[in-house]
DNA sequence: CACTGTAGTAAACGAGCGTTTACTTGATGA
DNA sequence: TCATCAAGTAAACGCTCGTTTACTACAGTG
């Protein structure tokens, strides 16, 4: 059965996102699971494999969440301002949607903490990091204000210092809502900050 | 001499830094200097003194750095205008200054990274990562600018709100850094980001 | 000179690592 | 019924880990 084949994908996993890959053990993988490291071999050739198909998974839901998230585009007969809008409502769904995977779904949240514990000793999965959760994110909200801006939807400003104040507060809530304790839900602060961000740089002509 | 405990001290927390602390050998550490392991002994009882050794130094830089930066406070004499561009200014010359150890200064670099990487095994290290580089700042920073709102320095908004937006960019582009091609620097991106806040949430009296 | 203490080496220790091997189940189906 | 095969165990393999031990080289000091 490849129920087994599973539940060790996912054991391994909590294991590599709470001590990293090298100090978390075959194992304490097997053991969690009450088998013996041996019989694990029957399911992974070896370690590295279980790595690997983590990352495929990551991979192809990636590519799944590309797919059902690619802007369809408005039609053509739709309004600027309704334009305008759905710009915007998108962006808020979607980012408050992507905050939930990474922080409350387990498995983006375990390969979260894992790529985090990985970043500075393997190269590949360094740029993986600052392509998802740096760089990249700010770079791809700066092309998609600085558009926003030119279709009048945004006040003008500089489209990078404004995607780094749109996406950073999403980066830190992540990692604050590591600690147990949280006080404030962080989803609501995130969505308090969303709504404030739009507030303050949409363009008022009949939105908002 | 107390030279080698030095180095050994370095060479084991760029290691730390790199691997995580399990995953670093002390053979690796050893080897780098030139020496056999067992000549480390000489200097540290074990592997964990190296690492409580590396923590202590950075409680005591800790320590050193609020001392420098416990606000003296401004002299009674000095008028509200004064007070407010000096608490701003004293804002970001201390932000900037503090985003450089983290990433410029070697010791400031490789511990946070130190610290990240042990943040989901040692819950000891989870508190001082979300004292030092989550929660807590943007807590410091909340009361921080409520007081401001409170003198009328910033015009009123909500203070934990605003803190976010002061500080998130901050710790993300720490993260950035950490990138070998930056592109556009950070520091100049941090310095923008800051000047813009202040411009936006400052009451302009007669300052700016 | 002999004595003492420091800093180092080389080798061994037991434990745990990832991995392989030989063997034991128990279910399946011709 | 018997051969097959997937799934698991227990033990061993070679290796590396952190740590200890026995020994060497040497600088300073009475």
């Amino acid at each position: 059965m490849s129920d087994t084949r599973e539940k060790i994908l996912i054991t391994a996993l909590r294991l590599f996102a709470q001590d990293g890959y090298e100090a978390a053990s075959v194992s304490a993988i097997a053991g969690i699971l009450g088998m013996t490291k041996g019989a694990l071999y029957r399911h992974y050739k070896n370690k590295r494999e279980i790595f690997d198909r983590i990352v495929d998974r990551m991979v192809q839901i990636d590519i799944e969440c590309a797919k059902k998230h690619e802007v369809p585009e408005v039609t053509f007969d739709q309004a600027p301002s309704a334009y305008r809008n759905a710009t915007m409502d998108k962006i808020k769904s979607f980012t408050i949607s992507q905050f939930k995977f990474w922080t409350e779904n387990e498995f983006g949240c375990d390969f979260r903490k894992m790529v985090t514990l990985e970043q500075y000793r393997n190269p590949e999965i360094a740029d993986w990091y600052q392509k998802v959760f740096a760089n990249g994110p700010v770079s791809y909200m700066e092309d998609l204000l600085r558009e926003m801006m030119a279709q009048g939807v945004l006040k003008n400003s500089n489209p990078r210092l404004l995607a780094l104040d749109f996406y950073a507060p999403f980066y830190l809530l992540i990692s604050m809502s590591d600690a147990p304790s949280d006080g404030e839900k962080a989803i609501d602060l995130l969505t308090a900050h969303i709504d404030s961000f739009i507030q303050k740089n949409a363009t008022n002509r009949q939105s908002q």
